[in-house]
DNA sequence: CGATTCCCCTGATAGC
DNA sequence: TGCTATCAGGGGAATC
């Protein structure tokens, strides 16, 4: 599951080899990976074009090319963005590849197909760019309990859910969701719009602290996220809940329980989140 | 506007 | 051992 961390890890991978790269060649092999405009359309537009920078909104990764349109990835579930050499042996679930103009190419390996792919030109033609309805990024400096308190304010839905609508706050999975909620101490069925300023402030650390360790650890690897080159993450070691049913809290020894919460799996410990 | 439901996908896993 | 049913889940669209 690529959430804030792991695609953050992707993007910073990525500056450093393939900005300064022309796409030489795009091939899609399944033409629904293409979320907009079309396969088609996709191939032709970024055929050709040189990657000047790469960046993060949300689990979006975006390329802006020399022409002033944007190229954007999302994982979605299972997906990874490979970055090899194109003589390398083909990947398992390649689902579309960028082969550059220094022998690399970057390949989309999805086994479940939920990751997708966009093309834009410098005009949006009527388009509005998913990652434009992104609620704040919870790492920048803007975004203080403020922000948060103000984002909560008129969701009833549980707390829980709230973090994983990505209008709400960007780049929140289910992974550091439940990382999120166990360190603040709140139960992720609390009501979004009751927390107390004191737990806000809780939920802002909280979030701010998790997500930037597992950056610092380079994401986490649940089955079958893997970075550019193919390789794990070290975070996953570090969850304190998610996964780790029944094993003792760490806080205070109470076992581990999973629950379900918005129709997705939920990690807590029932005594220390209230 | 927010909340809810359905749908897309298929490898992995549990159950028989 | 081998088959079948179920689960997992990010996000968009439709509906209430």
């Amino acid at each position: 599951m690529p959430e804030l961390p792991e695609v953050e890890t992707m993007v910073r991978d990525l500056a450093t080899r393939v900005s300064g790269r022309r796409i030489r060649e795009a091939t899609v092999h399944w033409d629904r990976i293409v979320g907009h405009p079309d396969a088609n359309s996709f191939v032709e537009g970024v055929e050709g074009r040189l990657i000047q920078q790469v960046s993060r909104r949300g689990k979006f990764a975006i390329f802006d090319l020399d022409d002033g349109s944007t190229l954007a990835v999302h994982r979605g579930m299972t997906g990874s963005l490979l970055l090899r050499r194109s003589i390398e042996p083909d990947d398992r679930f390649v689902r579309a590849r960028l082969r550059l103009d220094d022998g690399s190419e970057l390949r989309l390996d999805d086994a479940r197909k939920f990751g997708r792919l966009f093309w834009t030109g410098p005009e949006a033609n009527g388009w509005q760019r998913p990652w434009t309805r992104l609620g704040p990024e919870p790492l920048s400096d803007d975004f203080n309990p403020g922000v948060l308190k103000e984002r909560l304010a008129a969701r009833r839905v549980a707390i829980k859910t709230a973090l994983l609508n990505q209008t709400v706050i960007a780049g929140i999975g289910n992974i550091y969701a439940d990382e999120t909620l166990f360190l603040a101490r709140v139960h992720p069925r609390r009501p979004a719009n009751q927390l107390s300023p004191v737990e806000i402030e809780r939920l802002y650390d909280s979030m701010r602290s998790v997500l930037r360790d597992a950056i610092d650890g380079r994401g986490t690897t649940f089955s079958t996220y893997r970075d550019v080159n193919g390789r794990s993450g070290n975070h996953q070691q570090r969850l304190l809940v998610f996964g780790r049913e029944p094993d003792p809290c760490v806080r205070c020894g109470t076992a581990i329980e999973r629950i379900v919460v918005g129709a997705r799996g939920t990690h807590l410990c029932i005594r220390c989140q209230v």
